[in-house]
DNA sequence: ATATCGATTATCT
DNA sequence: GATAATCGATATG
């Protein structure tokens, strides 16, 4: 049996918090809380990686091709889930920021498992026999996305600020400590900007050197 | 420890 | 037709 999650009350951040730039809105994701809840399960997981995503000005970003059938939520009103599919096998979680009209997202890229673990392996299908293990349940925007089952189909739209959608993020009071900042990682255009914060010497951050 | 590669498909040129 | 905001496996130092 999965050990039941006891934790402070995970109400979600108001639309305001993301009204602002993917910066500001990146760095202070960092410590908030994604939660999901449905009939079968509740998994949660604290942000411990971010990136921002500038809008059509950023080469880098999706908002760059302009205002099309696929990344029109980043167009949209803020605090709204972006969902993309990569390499024919992944998905990746972002939400929408600025004011509707304009671009700008921040990539959810790790998380560090709060509740929920067993269900999260099973989705990952990974097997947790040491602690160690728990890594690479939710480390990566690949791996969060199919620990906690979001798909474009099933998430692309929804409001990350309401509980009604199923999966929101939340403020649980924590708060980060020691901060990072670094460039973004796994892109080809714009690799030079320092666009990715990460918590310091948490063990969930992705990409070499995160621990093992 | 780093490097390289295959998987598999939506999207854009 | 090429590429991609990734991951897991395999090879090599």
């Amino acid at each position: 049996m999965a050990t039941p999650c006891t934790h402070p009350r995970l109400l979600p951040l108001d639309r305001e918090f993301f009204a602002r730039g993917p910066l500001r809105v990146a760095r202070e994701l960092l410590g908030k809380v994604l939660v999901r809840q449905s009939e079968a399960e509740l998994l949660a997981g604290r942000i411990v990686e971010t990136e921002a995503y500038l809008g059509e000005n950023d080469p880098a970003a999706h908002a760059a091709a302009g205002n099309t059938a696929r990344t029109s939520v980043l167009f949209g009103p803020p605090g709204h889930a972006y969902v993309y599919f990569i390499y024919g096998n992944h998905y990746c979680l972002n939400v929408s920021c600025e004011r509707e009209g304009k671009a700008g997202s921040v990539l959810i890229r790790a998380l560090e498992p709060i509740c929920g673990r067993e269900e999260m392996a099973k989705a990952r299908h990974v097997r947790l026999l040491f602690p160690s293990d728990s890594v690479r349940l939710t480390s990566g925007p690949g791996r969060l996305a199919e620990a906690f089952g979001i798909t474009r189909a099933r998430d692309n739209g929804c409001d990350l600020t309401s509980q009604k959608s199923g999966l929101w993020i939340a403020d649980d009071g924590f708060r980060a400590g020691r901060i990072r900042i670094t460039a973004r990682i796994g892109i080809t255009k714009a690799a030079d900007h320092r666009l990715r914060w990460v918590i310091a010497d948490n063990l969930f951050v992705s990409g070499p050197r995160a621990g093992r």
